[in-house]
DNA sequence: TTGAAAGCGCTACCAA
DNA sequence: TTGGTAGCGCTTTCAA
């Protein structure tokens, strides 16, 4: 394919090309870029001679660094990809964000914000990106203000809620409220709530009134918010619910972290689980507890991911519109990338999606299912 | 912040710095580049300097321009991220991959490899990145061309097979051998295969011997070469083996191609589903059906992906490392960035996990739980 | 419709 | 230890 009639092989640019064509380099360029620029057949034999020595087109870099562009938007998780990615939450959001950015052609780079190593951050402050996407991070994360640096666009799900930066969040105080009026409505009085992380530091077990309100995850000080509001308007004393943190958002982190509440002569009948992957996390704890669900414990959950309905039993949680929140973070991105300032985004919409996981109080009569 | 005494606001650079502080541009690039090339004095205090201004340090497209390199490493998937992402089995590689590549701080730039679209190949083409990683892709996706036009460093996972271009594999027909192996020494001799698809064409059903000799997924190629043999060693003609494939690689494709084949009076007692993702399917099928697994049904999956374990029952499979695959992967990357020419990595070892999907033949009695 | 020329911001070589 | 300087490959005015 190489055929490059003096042996040497040179670098193939667009230059290259002009002088193999005895035309000029921009008109090349042209060719690339602005095919109305140049005559039809002109552009095709540029083309087709690019193709014979192959040329692929306009060095990515150098046109980045001349247009401003990269054509990539960086994505900061918080953690490793694993975590991120084995949540079906947000991979259904990553699908949409990447959907509606593919309309303009960018790619998604990802970096994980880990904040243990300093210097970790030189990678994301020297990122070729033409924005941000900020996935749900803690208060202060020095991964975030790394990603500020440049001062590209940049856009937040959920948290960390930033002074002039578009945020796309739902109303979690919400959502949280109605999973425990639900719960109350079916009768439950003992609740009991597993939180996410409220802070980075890996704690699992009890949190208290103080940990709580010093969570640096604001997602958890909404929905803790919410179901306090809410308890507390059906006369139950929020600090006498027992809210128990996990070190993780993962199943296994979850059950490790609820077991403890499981048992005990007065162990909740009903648990609000701060995501599905909580929520799932309680379903194996339950399981291994010798629990029935919803019979002798009701869940309920957040998210409403892809893994709630075939969750066994069916997940009933509070919904919220992954993919389509992804999507409004990539039309906000595309947005700002124009160079426009769109208006700050509503909360999206959530409500609770009843399915089995959670049922009246003492439906299934004493827990006699052990052993 | 942004202090500049005469009111405009010039985009800060190298330059920009160097004159602020009176010294040459180059020396600033070396406090960023090579600190030893200045004393520690100097590099404090324009460092210092820096951050005063809010320079986040040299451009990342200037310095990919200058050096060849961005930071970033492409990875080509299949179909959608979604698709992509929901399969444990790949988020488990990938963070292997991203994990090794963190050591050189690079990102992982996500493209989705439609092969529907023409004009989608661009972004691929026109992608900043460093190199290139194939993941599983059909032979002759025009997005693997894509990425390839620029020569730069590519390695593949699995498929497809290019000449000179480094491949981390595994001996697919080996495990689906011992897969097929594991339920002949069962007892079963009615056996039946979940194929993932064999053309990325989402054709769904029975897969006659032509349609398997013209699979472009060659991972599934070999497996049910590797299957055939074994089923051949036992006697077993392989085209009584009914091989059905499934229009996507996920549990929802799989229950639907396989739910046919779950009825009737020589419906197989024995299944072997080339991957965990469909073995769960075929798992959801059963429970559909009124068939109990193992005791009606035997399964095995392929992969051993952190849902086989979880599954209810305990899947079953053909185990491959995938998180050190996916290191290795960037352990290629690495070196190949580094100029090196690795040598080709053995395919890496399967070996069967069993756990309790499969069991001996008629060892639930009949299917009478149906109803 | 085509071409000439001016940088985009940086790094690495070489000289001082 | 510091600085001058030559491009990296491209896009984009502007003029022809």
């Amino acid at each position: 394919m190489q055929k490059h009639p003096d042996g040497s092989s040179p670098r193939l640019t667009l230059l290259t090309l002009a002088q193999d064509l005895g035309i000029s380099r921009a008109t090349v360029s042209n060719a690339y870029n602005r095919p109305d620029q140049l005559s039809a057949a002109l552009r095709e034999r540029i083309l087709a001679r690019a193709a014979e020595l192959g040329f692929a087109g306009p060095d990515p870099m150098a046109r980045g660094l001349r247009r401003g562009r990269v054509g990539a938007v960086g994505v900061l998780v918080d953690e490793g990809l694993s975590r991120a990615f084995s949540d079906p939450a947000v991979v259904d959001l990553l699908d949409g964000l990447a959907r509606e950015l593919q309309a303009d052609g960018l790619g998604l780079l990802l970096h994980a914000g880990r904040a243990d190593d300093e210097a970790a951050l030189r990678p994301i402050q020297d990122a070729a990106v033409d924005a941000w996407v900020v996935l749900s991070m803690p208060d202060g994360h020095p991964a975030v203000a790394a990603a500020r640096t440049r001062n590209r666009p940049l856009v937040v799900l959920d948290q960390p809620v930033l002074p002039g930066v578009p945020l796309v969040g739902i109303d979690d105080a919400a959502g949280a409220a109605a999973a425990i009026a639900h719960l109350l409505a079916l009768g439950h009085r003992r609740l009991g709530v597993l939180a996410m992380p409220l802070r980075p530091d890996r704690q699992e077990g009890p949190a208290g009134l103080a940990r709580q309100a010093g969570a640096t995850y604001q997602v958890m000080r909404r929905r803790l918010a919410g179901a306090a509001s809410a308890a507390e308007a059906a006369g139950l004393s929020w600090d006498r619910v027992p809210v128990v943190e996990s070190a993780a958002n993962d199943p296994d982190a979850g059950a490790r972290a609820v077991a403890g509440l499981l048992t005990g002569d007065d162990a909740p009948t009903a648990l609000f689980a701060c995501s599905d992957q909580l929520a799932l996390g309680v379903l194996r704890a339950a399981r291994a507890a010798g629990l029935r669900v919803p019979a002798d414990l009701s869940v309920v959950g957040f998210d409403d991911s892809s893994a709630a309905p075939s969750a066994d039993p069916p997940l009933t949680t509070v919904r919220q519109p992954l993919r389509d929140r992804g999507r409004e973070l990539g039309v906000l991105v595309r947005a700002l990338l124009r160079g426009e300032t769109p208006p700050a985004p509503e909360p999206a919409p959530v409500h609770l999606v009843v399915r089995s996981s959670a049922a009246p109080v003492g439906g299934g009569g004493a827990a006699d299912a052990r052993g």
